[in-house]
RNA sequence: GGGAGAAUUCCCGAGCGGCCAAAGGGGGCAGACUGUAAAUCUGUUGUCGACGACUUCGGUGGUUCGAAUCCACCUUCUCCCA
């Protein structure tokens, strides 16, 4: 039996600095809805500076789910965010609130909307581990030939862009599963989606309007204390989710007086910018997004404005 | 005041007579992306009526069949001696 019934969720993406926070509580509190934060990072519990990450007062009292509840030191993946995300869709809707997915993370938003249906099972790190030495001791080029003998159709999509971690996850699958990685991603696509999604994108006219944004950002990031927040960082174990995060990387080389404080937050800022740039490429191969560009707004109310008429024409009911 | 050296495409930086629109890196731009995704990777980056043409290597003038590469002068900068 079909579930003819299928929640209505909006989703707000966008790259980082461009208001998402602030635009997903405007439309939960306008619309009734809860936020459910798509972001590999500010799930992390003390990374709170360099994510940008949700404060209670931005809060204003809506309830936000997946953020701020995982220690640094545990990994986390597309596949958990994708389950936990679904049953606070699932808790959200019950009593009759909108969902509102809130993501700088687009592989998270894009799975959770597509319903991409992953196999049961964690990562095997330690084939993971043992394809990494295969990695620096026989080269790519080896990979690629073991990956061409068991699924010749990714072997010819990796054999182009020749991307190490990619090679390695088709590999990886084969060996944790016996299901070659092109099978895998077939059976994973579900018949039906299972949300009835709206989703808005905020993005700039003018690209240096945004760089600018992040550039400032990362300034008040500073003022605020990121430098203390980095200390404790580098001082816990992080996982191999967390240590990837903008933010305390670039700064490291200060740390070890390896560098200036000036040019380690030059780069921050950078890779900041650069994130950005990624973000927006992802999001925009989405053509059913419904994009409003920030800087044509000479206020955020007037932005908010314009995005609730669009919501209302979509259906979505006021409270 | 005397001597030595350098000026290259957005930046750094190779090139030292033809194979140079000019290596490499950075930055920019565009793209890919299903269990690491704030990660990882790919392409592109003088102009145009674009498998060819045109204008570039501080400036001006030379040498040469031919110059970013050699010579002269000029400009600016760096270093050394005073």
């Amino acid at each position: 039996m079909k579930n003819l019934y299928k929640p209505k969720v909006l989703a707000v993406v966008g790259p980082t600095a461009s208001g998402k926070t602030s635009l997903s509580v405007e439309i939960a509190k306008r619309f009734g809805g809860e936020i459910i934060s798509a972001d590999s990072m500010q799930i992390y519990k003390g990374m709170d500076i360099a994510t940008a990450k949700v404060t209670e007062e931005e809060k204003q009292g809506i309830k936000h789910y997946l953020v701020d509840f995982l220690p640094v030191t545990e990994s986390f993946s597309v596949a958990a965010f994708v389950e936990l995300a679904q049953k606070a869709i699932d808790e959200i809707t019950k009593n009759n609130k909108l969902a509102v997915i809130a993501g700088g993370t687009g592989l998270y938003v894009d799975n959770l909307l597509n319903g991409t249906k992953f196999c049961d099972g964690e990562t095997d790190l330690e084939i993971r581990a043992s394809l990494q030495n295969e990695l620096e001791e026989k080269g790519l080029d080896y990979l690629l030939s073991e990956l061409e003998k068991v699924d010749r159709e990714s072997f010819h999509r990796l054999s182009i862009e020749r991307n190490p971690k990619r090679i390695i996850r088709a590999l990886e699958i084969y060996r944790t599963t016996g299901v070659t990685m092109s099978e895998q991603n077939k059976l994973s696509m579900p018949e039906e989606k299972p949300y009835d999604y709206i989703k808005i994108g905020l993005d700039f006219k003018d690209r240096a309007n945004l760089y600018q944004r992040i550039n400032l950002r990362v300034d008040l990031m500073l003022e605020a204390g990121l430098l203390e927040e980095a200390k404790a960082f580098f001082e816990q174990n992080a996982g191999n989710t967390a240590v990837q995060a903008i933010g305390y990387k670039e700064l490291e080389p200060y740390f070890k007086e390896e560098a200036a404080l000036d040019s380690c937050v030059e780069s921050l800022k950078r890779a900041t910018r650069r994130y950005a740039k990624r973000q927006l490429t992802w999001f925009r191969r989405d053509v059913s997004t419904k994009w409003f560009y920030v800087d044509e707004y000479e206020s955020s109310a007037l932005l908010f404005k314009a995005v609730e008429a669009f919501l209302i024409s979509e259906g979505f009911d006021l409270v």
